[in-house]
DNA sequence: CAATCATTAAACCAAATGGTTGACAATTCC
DNA sequence: GGAATTGTCAACCATTTGGTTTAATGATTG
């Protein structure tokens, strides 16, 4: 039922490491932007910036849309549930951890 | 109130992009195990593996005990709640995706 | 003490990553 | 048409990654 993609896991997570890229994304839950926009915030040349913005359109996060001499990028969040559910998974051990200390911390205080 | 850490973001989603890493951790969710344990189900040497392992340990995702000479590996699901945390503030993107979607395929058939 | 077992360390290698600069292509503006 | 704007491409570079093999370290066993 739940598929996860191994290949497009690699990409999503490969993507979402670069501190970059997650501003990228983060900028482009604000509106729509060019490459250069998008560039902008960052001390890196366009091309460098260019390239990230390709690690996220191949990790499927972007899609781009070009109008005429500039490429308009907007955010494609989807591919991020395959991620979220892969994660969730683990929830449950982390909550475990969690009640495991709760358990420490109310033993001795249990009458 | 919420905290993200780039670089524990940075070394988190590093740790989940590799498929062997990945399988590792799920690995660790049926007992603990020892390096070698771990290494074994892959078609690569063990000093390969122990260092797929110490990636896991520095994003925090593995606590090690050493037992004598082995190394006993414990699943630490905990960073990766910053890491869900950050993807569930996308949630809302995807889904708007979903609602629009949902509405292009109900609007010919809304009387 | 010697041999064996579990693991890391070190040296090496090829490929990928993240950055640069300079040239090129396409579009728009005057 | 010529100049400016927007981006990509190509070549290059340093560093990191993911793997190898061969020691070396540390515990356990005989």
């Amino acid at each position: 039922m739940v598929e996860y993609n191994t290949e497009n896991l690699d990409a999503l997570f490969h993507a979402l490491a670069d501190p970059t890229r997650r501003a990228m994304l983060k900028a482009l839950t604000e509106k729509n932007m060019s490459v250069g926009d998008l560039a902008k915030p960052f001390e890196m040349s366009l091309a460098a910036a260019s390239k990230h913005i390709r690690v996220l359109e191949q990790a499927g996060l972007i899609n781009r849309q070009v109008q005429g001499r500039s490429h308009i990028c907007e955010l494609n969040a989807g591919p991020m549930h395959g991620g979220l559910e892969w994660i969730q998974h683990y929830q449950r051990y982390w909550n475990q951890q969690l009640d495991t200390l709760e358990q420490l911390l109310n033993k001795p205080d249990s009458d």
